[in-house]
DNA sequence: GTCTATAATTGGATAGAC
DNA sequence: GTCTATCCAATTATAGAC
């Protein structure tokens, strides 16, 4: 692996862990077992490598997305492997966490694949909702917009709780209850 | 207003703009208007200042809560009212945001009274729910514990939408999808 | 009780050897 | 391209005058 790459994955795990204020360019060389002068060869400071993170894990976080949510089968049975795929929930998400870093929100160039990321979350659940509602799947009494934030905000949420209570119990509820109150909306729910 | 308290507003709304680690002595004396040494006198430093910050805000969030929550009306009545209370959903919770703290989760202290006032808010709407459910006002076709938690982490996730978005609209689309997902679940819904 | 001065450490970046 | 040495500012805390 190059000192690139190295640089690279280092700030990967440490903006994940520690958010972007809270990691110095000490900690990434340390951890990627780099030379002082390596990371102000390979970019221009602390910021550039960082953008060039989060940039990467926007496109790998939206890539993964279309996988789960593009999938085959219901609108139902997509948004719920969509929620109960296998997650670290203590660790929370690596995009999530960065809108609570000032440091990050003041920053245009950081924020935007930041912003990019959970907007094409919130559409991409919008469509699929708009899609299982014109089909009879579910019923038309939600506003699929609305219904697409509360599922991205219950996921977000749900690391904020999990965080909290340093146990994964109150995210795998949060989820849980989103599901149940989502199941209440398909045509062949019983309700 | 005395010194003290003078410090403690400044570092309540230090905390709330920009987290614990991102806020410094410095920060604080200024935003005060306060010398050095009196930070000193009256606390032990930084980490003593934010706990009676933490611990105070503890307190008045689980007092609004209760106000709000047991106050009058049906239970739809008053989590809705609750959800839809006015908030400046850009600067987002002024506990929710501490959990994506390290320092702050790390330090067992700090973290217990954020822990301690989601917690309540989790049980206090549970045990709304099931009284709903007693009374024949909700159906019994979801957990209350599971709604519970679904409903603080919609709150609590949109905030973190409204700051990657910038915006309050993914904050308020978020609340009224879940309120739109409960209503179904009122006995008189027609759904 | 409050102030100014200062210390010790870390954060972020640069210089220049190899 | 990578390294070590170094610089300047900010962070957190202490000392000691008033």
């Amino acid at each position: 692996m190059s000192t690139r790459e190295r640089l690279i994955d280092a700030t990967r795990e440490l903006l994940w862990e520690r958010g972007y204020s809270a990691t110095s360019p000490r900690d990434i060389l340390d951890r990627a077992d780099v030379g002082q002068g390596s990371m102000y060869h390979h970019f221009s400071g602390k910021a550039a490598l960082a953008l060039a993170v989060i940039e990467g894990n926007r496109d790998a976080m939206i890539s993964a997305g279309e996988d789960t949510l593009g999938g085959s089968g219901t609108a139902f049975e997509r948004i719920s492997g969509y929620l109960l795929r296998d997650r670290d929930a203590l660790k929370g998400c690596k995009m999530g966490r960065l809108t609570e870093d000032s440091e990050v929100m003041e920053n245009d160039a950081l924020r935007q694949p930041v912003h990019e990321t959970l907007l094409w979350y919130r559409e991409r659940l919008t469509a699929l909702l708009e899609e299982g509602q014109r089909d009879g799947e579910f019923r038309a009494s939600f506003v699929p917009a609305d219904v697409a934030a509360a599922i991205v905000a219950t996921l977000q949420g749900g690391y904020v709780l999990a965080k909290a209570d340093n146990s994964v119990a109150p995210y795998s509820a949060a989820i849980a209850g989103v599901l149940e109150l989502l199941a209440a909306q398909r045509v062949d729910s019983g309700s």
